[in-house]
DNA sequence: TAGTGGTCTAGACCACAAA
DNA sequence: TTGTGGTCTAGACCACTAT
């Protein structure tokens, strides 16, 4: 969805939290937002359409669009993200990084990241913590290539706010494999649980926008700090 | 997305899998699905919307449309789903039904499906396998106030299918929580796994077009056998 | 029957990539 | 500079809900 509809859902979800439509739990009609705000029809849906992904209303034909109720729990979106810092914007995000070095591609690192064996990449571990609740255990690699610069200090932040605003890469599409992983001694150790225990893992590849891939991470999430959410549309 | 999108993007996609743009790996040009198909831009790239969103091609502004290599391995999506004989429609999707029986819903299942305690909800235990391998055990809960009639033949196959196109429900959006579980007995029996066994779990609200939930369910999935993808745009 | 969201078209202009 | 996908508008008609 574009910048536009993104802003004007922001204002409509204002007005959602503000409880403006909380009696009737109903948004204006689309005839009514398109007057409001001096946009067209297109923006309108758009800005609905981000507001029903996001879980927040859901449009019923021939009836209105319904604020739906509220969602208990903090949760981590499962699609989106542009990292969890984006995911948790009120919330204390800090990295502690417990690696960072570069390093050359063996075979199998290469094949995944489809790069040359011996490629220089940036190997990146993390410990993740959301209000200094331990998240998750990440393990990283950067092409060099595209991110020819990093320091613990730049790590122990947002390295996507990093790489888009300071580098300029444009990041175009990501995919996820979920399955369950195990604890190895030091992942155990940094996020207070044992070796052995069982995890939920995330391996992630990151692509840009010109479908080059610049990053694959390998995650172990907190089987009890971590859940995640998912909203989909069965249309 | 629509249906004539989705049509759109299934001839797109047959040409895709003969092979016809494996060369460029580059689709036709907007303006020339237009012509070819005699349809509108918005049709179009809806359907390139759909296959981008299935992970089948990514646009690249002021290029073109890219064909995304061959991902391999047998992933079960994690965002849409009108159940799992939809995600696999070219496998053996079986299920055994373990407990099919109406009870009345206590207080915590009342509170969780937004009904009155002891209303009536039929409580369906199944274990999903595909192609003869066991991939999940799922409790589900229906309100009988929208499927009134059940049995095992239908429990044994598709119910979503049952319920869209024998009953008539028209089906809205789904809100969907991943975190980690643990088999009890009977799961682990049935899952041919051991008790106490670790397990990826995925509790599902479904809700009709007009927001009303119908459908609770816990699903316990087979650590080794069931795997999940998602795909997700980083714009 | 009136009102609302869903689909679709035609056309304009913008942002970006490649030649 | 040209061609591509991205954004946006205006307007038409359809499908469904509510009255």
């Amino acid at each position: 969805m574009t910048v536009k509809q993104r802003e004007l859902a922001a204002k409509i979800l204002h007005r959602i939290e503000a409880g403006e439509f909380a009696e009737t739990s109903r948004l204006p009609t689309e005839d009514q937002l398109i007057e409001q705000y001096g946009v067209s029809r297109y923006c309108v849906r758009g800005a609905i359409a981000v507001l029903a992904e996001a879980g927040e209303v859901f449009p019923v034909r021939g009836s209105g669009v319904f604020v739906r109720e509220e969602r208990n729990g903090i949760y981590m979106p499962i699609s989106t993200s542009y990292g969890i810092a984006a995911d948790f914007p009120d919330r204390k995000v800090v990295s502690k990084v417990c690696e960072l070095a570069v390093t050359r591609a063996d075979e199998q690192l290469a094949k995944r990241m489809r790069c040359d064996v011996d490629a220089p990449v940036w190997r990146v571990v993390r410990l993740r913590c959301v209000d200094d609740l331990p998240i998750s255990y990440e393990t990283a690699w950067y092409l060099k290539e595209y991110v020819p610069f990093l320091n613990e200090d730049i790590a122990s932040g947002s390295l996507y706010r990093y790489m888009r605003d300071d580098l300029g890469l444009r990041f175009g599409f990501t995919d996820k494999v979920i399955h369950m992983g195990w604890l190895g001694a030091e992942a155990a150790r940094r996020l207070g649980l044992e070796e052995g225990d069982p995890a939920i893992c995330i391996e992630d590849d990151a692509f840009l926008s010109n479908g080059r891939l610049f990053n694959a991470s390998y995650n172990l999430y907190h089987y009890k700090n971590a859940k995640f959410y998912s909203m989909a549309s069965m249309r």
